[in-house]
DNA sequence: AAGAAGATTCGCT
DNA sequence: GCGAATCTTCTTA
């Protein structure tokens, strides 16, 4: 859930991918610098990185304080503000707003300024508890990643349209 | 001090 | 399918 001076916007988080404790992939794994310090604070903060110069992608702490670990949000599904998603992200198709992590961010308005909040207490920037039927959940490997290449740590719905990634891991 | 790679997306071929 | 855009961090000299 987003709230801001644009109003209320909603997505339902699709897809994510886990970066945990001793994963050469995450960010995490070297360690705390002054980038990736919200990763360790305890499970339930956010994590907002800028990547390739161009985009933002949101995460939420996964672990307790010092640990470092995380999940990154990949998609969402648009439920509410939608009119000020498509002005963040003209001349996107619905499907499109929120598909991909650096779509999901920039259409919910998630830069650095958002780095470190707290998702679990009210703001403008938390999480709420899914509801409707439990969703088919796939696992696959991770997108984007080289190292620990091989590791089941993407997860997604498999019936959503809203989901990124090639159809073949989609399974 | 300089260069390369990276949890990406978009536009053009 | 490929290259550009272009920031932060890590590696190597």
């Amino acid at each position: 859930m987003r709230d801001d001076a644009a109003g209320r916007r909603a997505v339902r988080i699709v897809e994510t991918e886990a970066y945990v404790p001793g994963d050469a992939a995450a960010h995490s794994y070297r360690g705390e610098t002054p980038r990736n310090r919200s990763l360790f604070l305890s499970r339930g903060h956010a994590y907002v990185y800028f990547i390739y110069g161009t985009w933002f992608c949101l995460n939420v702490s996964a672990e307790a304080t010092g640990v470092g670990a995380g999940v990154l949000f990949r998609a969402g599904e648009p439920l509410a503000g939608i009119p000020a998603m498509e002005r963040r992200r003209r001349g996107a198709t619905l499907r499109d707003l929120a598909r991909g992590p650096g779509r999901l961010a920039e259409a919910l308005d998630v830069t650095r300024a958002e780095d470190g909040l707290d998702m679990c207490a009210a703001g403008p920037l938390w999480l709420a508890a899914p509801h409707g039927a439990a969703p088919r959940i796939g696992k696959s490997v991770r997108i984007g990643v080289t190292q620990e290449a091989h590791r089941l740590l993407r997860f997604y719905e498999r019936d959503s349209p809203f989901v990124s990634g090639p159809r073949r891991i989609n399974l």
